[in-house]
DNA sequence: AAAATTTGCTAACGAACGTTAGGTTGTTTA
DNA sequence: TAAACAACCTAACGTTCGTTAGCAAATTTT
C-alpha cells in the first residue's frame, strides 16, 4: 500500500517530523532542505512560508480530531459509553500519526495571529464536547467528580502523552491502548 | 515575606517565565534583556551562556522532584499509600513553581550533550521509583494493570499538565488538587 | 582611602536565519 | 512542436542571533 505523495506533501511530512523532534523554532529551513536533499530556497517553489507548514499541520489535525469524536459519538447512550467512545476515537487519531499529533499538541503556540486565536477557539470547542459528556454523567449519577473542567483536562492530559512513547510495532496496539486507557480513566471517575 | 533575589536569580526567574511562554529557542537574549530593563550584553556579566540558564532550571527542578518523593516515601506502607504520597509530593512541586516546572517538563530537549543524556538518565530514574511502587501493588493484589510502565506514564502524564492551568488564586488549592488526582488515579488502577 | 566586586554600557563580531530574484532543466500539456 | 509547468539551482538580501571586548560607574569589602 504505497501512497504516492506530492512534493508539497513530502515537505510537510518531513517538516512535521523535524518539528516534533526539535520544535518549530529550532528547526531551520536549511535543516528541512537538508533532510529532503535539496536547497533551502527550493522549498519556496512549493510553499509560501515556514509558518504555512505549521498552519496546515495544526488545522488538519484539528479537523481529524473533530471528525473522529463526531463519528464516534453515539446519541442515546450513557455518559460512560459516550466518554469511552470519545476516548477511543481520540487515541486512534493520536496513534495513527504521532508526529503530526505532537506538532498539533505542542507547536501551535508558534502560530501567528489570527491563526493562533482561531486554533485556541477550536481547541476549546473540542474540550467543551468532553465537558458536556462529563456533566451529563454527573447529573445521571454515573460520575463523581469535584469539577468537570478539571476532569476533562486530566483525561486529555493522560491521553496526550501517548505520542512520546507509542510505536506501531510495540507490544500493545492502538486498540488495546485505547480501551485500557478508557477503562482506567472511567474507573477513576466513578469514585465512591 | 519579601525574598531578596540576587541579580543572577532575577535573570534566571525572568528567563524561566519566557522559556515557559515562548519556548527556549523562541526566546532571544534581547527579549530577556528587554524584560529585565537592561542590554543583552549586560546579562553576560552574570551568566556564561543562554544554555546555562536552562541547565540550572532543569537540574534544580530534577533535584526538587527527587527530594519531594524521597521525603514523602513511607516505608512499611501499602503500595496504594506509597503511590498516593508520591503523587501528592509530585503535584506539590509542580504547583509550587509552575514556570520552572513547565521548563523542566518541555524544554530539557534543548540541552546539549552531555547534559541532555544526564537529564534523561535522571528522569528515567524518577520513573523507576513509580514503577517499583506499581509493581509492588500488582504483586500484593492492590492494582490490576496491564503494564506497569504504561501505568506510570499515564499517571505522570495526567499530573504533568497541571502547570498549564494551575493558578494559586484558583478555587482549588494545591492540596485539594493533589488529593483529588491521587484518588482518581488510584481508583483507575483498582479496576476489577 | 584603596581595592575589589557588582552591574551595567556601547560597539561590534561572525554566524545563522527566512526569504526573494532570476535562471536552468526536464517533463507534461496543448 | 511549441507552450506551460514543475522542480530545483546559485547568489544574495536584510535581519536577528548569541556572544565578546573593552570600558565606566557605583557599591561593597578590606
Amino acid at each position: 500500500m504505497e501512497v504516492i505523495l506530492s512534493r508539497k506533501e513530502q515537505i510537510e511530512q518531513t517538516a512535521t517530523a523535524l518539528f516534533k523532534n526539535r520544535g518549530f523554532s529550532a528547526t531551520s529551513m536549511r535543516d528541512l532542505a537538508n533532510q529532503l536533499g535539496i536547497e533551502a530556497a527550493s522549498i519556496y517553489s512549493h510553499i509560501k512560508s515556514k509558518e504555512e507548514i505549521l498552519q496546515r499541520v495544526c488545522f488538519r489535525m484539528a479537523n481529524e480530531f473533530f471528525e473522529a469524536i463526531d463519528q464516534a459519538d453515539v446519541r442515546n447512550a450513557s455518559a460512560s459509553e459516550r466518554l469511552q467512545a470519545a476516548i477511543i476515537a481520540h487515541v486512534k487519531v493520536l496513534t495513527k500519526n504521532t508526529e503530526a499529533s505532537a506538532v498539533f499538541l505542542h507547536e501551535w503556540r508558534h502560530l501567528s495571529e489570527p491563526h493562533h486565536a482561531e486554533f485556541l477557539a477550536l481547541r476549546n470547542r473540542y474540550e467543551v464536547h468532553f465537558r458536556e459528556i462529563i456533566r451529563e454523567g454527573i447529573k445521571a449519577g454515573e460520575f463523581k467528580v469535584p469539577d468537570e473542567k478539571f476532569a476533562v483536562l486530566t483525561i486529555l492530559s493522560a491521553l496526550n502523552w501517548i505520542h512520546t512513547w507509542y510505536k506501531p510495532e510495540g507490544k500493545m496496539n492502538a486498540e488495546e491502548i485505547a480501551t485500557n486507557l478508557a477503562t482506567m480513566l472511567l474507573n477513576g471517575l466513578k469514585q465512591t
